[in-house]
DNA sequence: GCAAAAGTGTTTGACGTACACCCATGG
DNA sequence: CCATGGGTGTACGTCAAACACTTTTGC
């Protein structure tokens, strides 16, 4: 199996296999209070009409990164997008087409932010967190992985807020926390805890949608947040 | 830049470019109350004489996990050690030699265990973690990641006993938390910590070498704590 | 008998958790 | 005027942190 052609001309490669570098990227949105995943409903072989994530190869003059960037922004539109990788997937026999490692990150996306046109141009869908159909490849287990990560970071790290717009009221952040670990909160000890960190800024506006008396809104301080981290502090929520 | 021709048949995959894998190890020993790092010091080109860590590239056949457990076979001729991945270290020009992303695996080794005829005869030298040598490539980003990630896995995880030979006193155990964390605990607090979770079984057995009193013995209880886990305690150190 | 490390309990303060009522407003 | 969601405070228990002395034994 093992293969010693290679396209390249330095000798000390010359030996070595070179492989197929995908990534696959698991988006996550929040809207009308549940966790959503953005699906693609594939539109060629193989495997046409199956579900996958959203993802491609790297390119030899592109960090992975880069290549995650680069989807991301083709079907949504956006930049400047929160991501992180999760880790490898490197079974041999993961992809039956050929030996191909797929490094797989997961996004945070402002759900009211992205272009919708874009994204239905691509066949891409928001699916609920809980009502995904079965994807190919080892896609559900990176969905699982990605889940377990989300949870697990958003215990340490505030990283709720960029799953939602900038200006936000705390019972939506809230459901956002609830979306994400699956159980109730109570409302008194959540505000108490997100606002004891003091990353909060109270704004002078309200947000009337989902009650009569409106919800004061309120952004996220950046900065005082780095200096916190800076400082060593520990988020937990 | 972009190589259109490939070693391989499928059409599907010609278009795009492979791309070389390799696994570096990070690993880590515990020994004589340090905290210690196997490196490798370079015997051919290029670098010869520089130090890096232990790694290879990964070939077709086989799973980036299977390339390092081979690599750290070979050099130690340990097996079943615990290992986890890291990241990858993907940007494009971190290697100048070709196009090469790494997926970094850390280790922890029994130091009581190794071969040490294989580690010397492969160059490898065991370097107390706060007197390494500068590493070659972003080798140091990947000792400083590993350890970063070795102090938040064991505070939630009792991986501390990877390190540790199979029978263990508590104030060695509390030595290596010491190390890691790089900061003094309180015995007593410590003591009653780590005997709560209920996963230590005292011997009959007292190691005298580092006091005249000396210390009893203990093990870990891998069964009660595969037990603890499922019914998802939680282990904070 | 003394040096050196092992082993043992209690007190205090902080924080997580549980819990119930009033407020503001649009309809 | 009432239904709906927003907003507030207190009491209790748990757990982490601080702290000092006795025990054993090789030399």
């Amino acid at each position: 199996m093992s293969n010693k052609t290679s396209p390249w001309s330095k000798d000390w490669y010359k030996e070595h296999d070179p492989i197929y570098i995908a990534t696959d990227c698991i988006i996550f949105g929040f809207d009308e209070g549940i966790l959503k995943l953005l699906v693609f409903k594939r539109r060629v072989e193989p495997q046409k009409g199956a579900y996958s994530l959203i993802g491609s190869f790297v390119k030899l003059n592109e960090s992975v990164t880069d290549a995650a960037k680069r989807v991301l922004e083709e079907i949504t539109g956006l930049k400047n997008v929160f991501m992180e990788e999760l880790r490898t997937y490197n079974e041999v026999m993961r992809d039956p087409g050929y030996r191909c490692i797929s490094i797989g990150q997961y996004a945070l996306i402002r759900i009211s932010d992205y272009d919708n046109e874009l994204v239905e141009k691509h066949g891409a869908i928001w699916y609920p967190f809980n009502e995904l159909p079965e994807l190919v490849l080892d896609h559900d287990i990176m969905v699982k992985d990605a889940l377990t990560r989300l949870r697990r970071k958003a215990r340490y790290q505030p990283i709720g807020f960029e799953l939602l717009p900038e200006k936000f009221t705390i019972p939506q952040l809230q459901n956002l926390y609830e979306a994400i670990y699956q159980k109730q909160m109570d409302s008194r000890n959540f505000r108490k805890k997100v606002l004891s960190f003091g990353v909060l800024i109270k704004l002078n506006e309200k947000d009337k949608l989902s009650s009569k008396k409106g919800a004061f809104l309120y952004k996220f301080d950046y900065d005082k947040y780095q200096q916190l981290v800076a400082s060593g502090i520990n988020f937990e929520v």
